[in-house]
This record gives structure tokens, C-alpha cells and sequence, in this order.
DNA sequence: GATCGGAAATGAATCGTTTCAAAGACTAGG
DNA sequence: CCTAGTCTTTGAAACGATTCATTTCCGATC
């Protein structure tokens, strides 16, 4: 039924071994050798058994991305960088979304340790498994992505969000505003914690400065426009000079109801400032400022950490954290100096 | 080094064969002979070696989907529904990102038919490749999501771009508006020339309508916000009654300009409607009334399809048409009637 | 007590590729 | 003409799970 090298090897009259070698060591095999061996391989159409090679190999050559949510450009972008990076390296990445279920993380955890895959990026749901350990010892590295790893035993890559948070902040003060009010849910995700110390760090070292935290029900766009109807109460001296919301959505939200109710104007004395710079902050009503991760970068260095493992593993978990970057925009910028 | 069968068959003190009973049809094997083979896979920590089981099978249970765009909302949903029915079938679902870029399908292409893959669901950039004959000669289904395959040889599931055209352009005109402008850019993507072409039919049947065509670059956020510029030097009469956007980015960027401008109250005299109700429609500052493809539907409905040809090769391949469903929302309803 | 049948367990053969020790072919130098 | 050395090619062994024809075991039936 299927071709297989034995088939190529007697059409092109050598051995398998001399096919095998023309597939991976070319430079083995004479040319003459080569030319006929790859027609043969044309005639055929034979493909590579990948199960089979894999067998003999030990390990495959892909690497599995399990991501909480594809749809999510950080994590598309994410992708795009691991699999640069692999290509350089031989590898693939496949992906695989938990759509943050920890049932689904399992399922393609044990996918990919049946496959014996490369190496395992991830995103966890929740608090890093146990059962990265048992990955890890059975001798497939693991890295986790946008997430740090340091009580969890894995190597890691993500981003420091104390320090977007205060450059966030820092920003604002830097601008003349004093009266700063953070915007973001109470509790749960680690990311939005990291985000307000950070700020309270900037407003703690500026003499005359103060922080108000706003509270929403969550990090979505009707959030965000609760919170603006909220703002719009108020009367214009209760207003904060300033608003550093945990992420584009919210501050997408905010300006959503300013835009309705016809008063962009308070954007002319209050500044706004969001995080992720998702691709709709540079195209919203009035572009937005907001914190970059670097999100290919952290899919390519978390492929080369992985590298790095995969040749030595018992090498000692690291975790890179890197510095987000400020994108200025008008919406922090056309206001009013105080 | 790794923990194979024959190592869980002497700790157990059964066969090779036993054990991979105990895996894989458990009713065969005494109950406590079951219970002594897990223990032992437990303590050793065994995990089945999916290469090794491949190779023997001659197939892999892994559905490989190649999308244009992980980021996309659309793809992700039928990822999901992919997953979901696969799951069903005891299959699992990998994902490719070809990012519209020929020569990652083909690497993905290749890398799913090494791998022996179950099936492949493929969204394809451009014309349907030649490739894809091979593919399904040699015994791997392919399956087009997302784009008609009638004329690629292969089974294909998409959405009728026309109907959902017409359907828009009907919904309008039935609530007054009789001079409609459709935005989109020229040519290029099939599906917005089919969405254009089903608005033609919605109008060619209603005495008294007419149809204008405002061409716009490409189908982005900016795009619409361009666009939006031009309505805005019209005055008030050359205005049309009602606008088709060719997609929700498009109707957005209006949004945006005319936000921006103080001038939302245009809306009252213009119904808008976008296509593929992606998340930020309903969330729009005005929410918009919008088009949505069955995208899990499409995912799902794919995977049978790839079930079905793989249980029967040499079935003849089927194209699967779904109707899209028209979402009304306030942007075309808070129209003044005519 | 002999025979039969069904359930349970066995283990050698198989899948297709890679590896590697060994054999073979050929060249150049003595 | 022989030898040492290089370059090519060979083919059997190995990877690990599954299969299936065969054997083993046991209780039931005559």
C-alpha cells in the first residue's frame, strides 16, 4: 500500500541505508548515488514515515504550544516567535488551546508526552501542574510562557509586570497629572496584581501624588464602559488628572462611553493609558498609549531556553523575565499640562 | 532510560501482549490482572510511546488544522469545533498558523503528511494546491474549511457568502432604506465579492433600490475610518440611507471617525450593517448589527466530513454549504424609517 | 474420568526508519 | 604488485507498541 524505503532502495538499486543516508547525510552518498536515489523517491512519491523515525530517534521534532487562548493576538504573536525560532533549529511547533481548562491542558499534555514531543511550551491554567515535574523528569523539557516559573520548578519566560506598571504610571507623572486612578478587577489574575504594585511604586516615590483604585467586574470591554458611565458622574474637580487601566479592553470601554455620551473633551484634561497595546490601541477613536510585551520575543527565547535544555537536560530552571516598553500615543499626551 | 512495555510486563509479571490489552481493550483481560498491570504502569511511571503505536497502526490520531490566521476569532471558534468532535472520536486536533504565507502551508502540509496525520483541515492561501491530490491519493483526507473546494477535488465546508450578502441588503430594505452603499475593496478576496453579489440580488429584487459601491483599500479598522471621513464631507442628502460593510472592521473604523467627529448622531439616519459578528460588534459603541458564520458549526461539521472519508476513501468529495444567520443589533434599527 | 468450550494469557512477527560495524571499491605511494 | 588509506555502500539490529494464531487453564457436561 504505502512506499516505503526498502521500495525506493530497490527501485534505485541500493541499499536502505544508502537511502537513509540521501535523505540526512547527502554529502555521504556520491552524487550519481543521490541523483538516482531521489528520483526514485519522485517516482514513488514515497514520503518520510515520521511514527518510524521518531521510533528510532527517541524524540520527535516538534515542539507543542499549549496556549489559554488562541484567539488572543498575545498569544498568536507568541506563536509566531516560537516558530521562527524552531525553524532555525529543525523543529515545529504544533498548538494546542486549553481555552484555560485545566481538563484540556491534561489532554494535550498527555498528547504530547505520548509523542514524545521536542519540548512542551506553556501557558498555565491556573497554578503550574504538578505533572510538569514527572514531564520534566521523564526527560521532556518544559517552559512556561508568559508565567513565571520560579516556584514551579520549570524554566520560564514572561514579563515583568510590576515594571509596566510603574513605567505606566511613571509616564503619567512625567506628564503633570497627580491625581492617578487605577482601573482594573480586584483579585484573581497574578498579572493585574503586578500591574497596580507597580504603580503604587511610581505614585510611593513622587511627593504630592495619589492613587485611587477604581474596581471593575473584570478586563472586558462592557467593564471598561461601566467604569466610564461611573467617571461621567462625577463632577469635573472629582475627576483624576489620570487613568492607568489594567488592559486595552478597559480603557477601549472607557473611551467607548466618552465617545456616546459627546464628551471626548474630558480626554483633553485627563490622560489614559492602557496595557497589552493589543492592535486595536493604535487604531482606537483616539490611539492609546499603552505597555508592550514583547510577545515574539518571548516566544523565541522560551524555543531557545528549551534548545538549551533538550542538550543538557538536569540544567537548573531559569526563569528570563523581560521589561515591557511604553508605546506613547495621544490619549496620554493631548492633556491638558497641569 | 524510558519506560517501555516489556518493563511493565515483567514488573507485573504478565506478557508484552497482556499489557497492551490492559491499554487498549481492558474487557479482554481479568479484572485482576487489570488491576496488577496499572499498578505496575503507575510505578514505573510508563507512558505509551505514541510513535512506536503509530508506525504499527499505519496512522496517527492527530487532526492536523492549518488556519490563515490563529489570531483570528473566527478560526478559533472552529478550532474549538474541530476539537470538540474530534475529541468525540477520540481524536485530537493540532494546529498549524500558515499566516497566509504559501510556503508555512507547505511546511505544515509536509509535517502533517510525515506525520501520517488522520486528516487535515486546511484553510487555504489562494487556490487550492496541487498538492492536495497527492495528499488524498496516498490515503490522508483533506478537508477545506472556510472555502468552497468544489473545483480542488476535495471536500470542502464553507458559508454562503451570497445568501449572507443578500440577507444583510434584505434586512436593510425592509426597514426603509432604499439607497444602500456597500464598502469593501475591489477585488482580491472571493468572499467579499460574493457578499457584494448577493447584495446586488437583495436590490435587483426591490423595485426602487439602488446600490452604490464605495471601494476601500483593504478590510481594516483604518480602511473604515477613511471611509468614514468620506460620508462625513457629503451633505446631509447625497448621504445614503444605509451602509453594508464588508466586514465588522470596516463598519468599526466608521464608527470610530464618526464618534470622533461628535457626529454619531449620522446613525439616526443610516442603518449600518457589518459581516462576521466578530466579539467587538456587539460591544461597538453602537452595537452592530452583523452577519455571523456557524464558525464551531464549520469546525465540527469538517471533521465529520474528514471522519467519514477516512472510514470510505474514494468517496466522492462534498462541498457543505451553511447559510449565515443575520444578528440584528441598534445599528440598524435605530434608523429613522423612511 | 474424559471431552469440550470459552476465557485468559502468551510471544513472535510486524510496522519503517536509522545506525553502525564491516565489507567493498578504488587511489596513490612504495 | 602490494599495502595503506579514503570514500561508498551494505544490511542486520534496534526502537516500542500491537496483533493474532496459539497455548494454557478451568469448569461444565456427558
Amino acid at each position: 500500500m504505502s512506499v516505503s524505503v526498502r521500495d525506493v532502495a530497490s527501485l534505485a538499486g541500493v541499499s536502505v541505508g544508502t537511502v537513509s543516508n540521501v535523505l540526512n547525510r547527502p554529502d555521504k552518498v556520491s552524487p550519481a548515488t543521490v541523483e538516482r536515489v531521489l528520483r526514485a523517491i519522485e517516482d514513488l512519491g514515497f514520503v518520510r514515515n515520521d511514527a518510524a523515525r521518531q521510533l528510532r530517534a527517541g524524540r520527535s521534532t516538534t515542539i507543542g504550544l499549549i496556549v489559554l487562548d488562541v484567539g488572543n493576538p498575545f498569544f498568536a504573536e507568541l506563536a509566531r516567535g516560537a516558530d521562527r525560532t524552531a525553524s532555525k533549529h529543525g523543529l515545529s511547533v504544533v498548538l494546542g488551546n486549553s481555552d484555560d481548562d485545566r481538563e484540556r491542558e491534561a489532554a494535550y499534555l498527555d498528547l504530547f508526552d505520548e509523542q514524545r514531543a521536542h519540548g512542551i511550551l506553556l501557558s498555565p491554567v491556573g497554578e503550574a501542574n504538578h505533572r510538569l515535574i514527572r514531564l520534566r523528569e521523564r526527560g521532556t523539557p518544559v517552559v512556561l510562557v508568559d508565567r513565571d516559573g520560579t516556584d514551579s520548578g520549570c524554566s520560564s519566560v514572561s514579563v515583568d509586570d510590576v515594571a509596566g506598571g510603574r513605567m505606566a504610571v511613571q509616564h503619567l507623572l512625567d506628564n503633570g497629572p497627580r491625581q492617578i486612578t487605577f482601573l482594573g478587577p480586584p483579585h484573581g489574575v497574578q498579572q493585574v496584581a503586578d500591574r497596580l504594585s507597580g504603580a503604587r511604586q511610581a505614585i510611593d516615590d513622587c511627593p504630592g501624588a495619589s492613587l485611587t483604585v477604581v474596581h471593575t467586574d473584570g478586563l472586558t470591554v462592557s467593564d471598561g464602559r461601566q467604569a466610564g458611565e461611573l467617571l461621567l458622574t462625577l463632577p469635573r474637580e472629582a475627576r483624576p488628572d489620570a487613568i492607568f487601566a489594567a488592559n486595552d479592553l478597559l480603557a477601549i470601554g472607557l473611551l467607548q462611553t466618552l465617545a456616546r455620551a459627546g464628551r471626548m473633551s474630558v480626554l483633553d484634561e485627563m490622560a489614559l493609558v492602557g496595557y497589552d497595546d493589543i492592535d486595536f490601541a493604535s487604531t482606537a477613536m483616539v490611539p492609546l498609549t499603552s505597555v508592550r510585551q514583547p510577545a515574539q520575543l518571548i516566544g523565541s527565547t522560551a524555543v531557545d531556553l528549551l534548545m538549551e535544555e533538550a542538550a543538557d537536560r538536569h540544567l537548573t530552571p531559569r526563569s528570563i523575565v523581560f521589561q515591557p516598553e511604553l508605546v506613547v500615543r495621544a490619549s496620554s499626551t493631548i492633556a491638558r499640562r497641569a
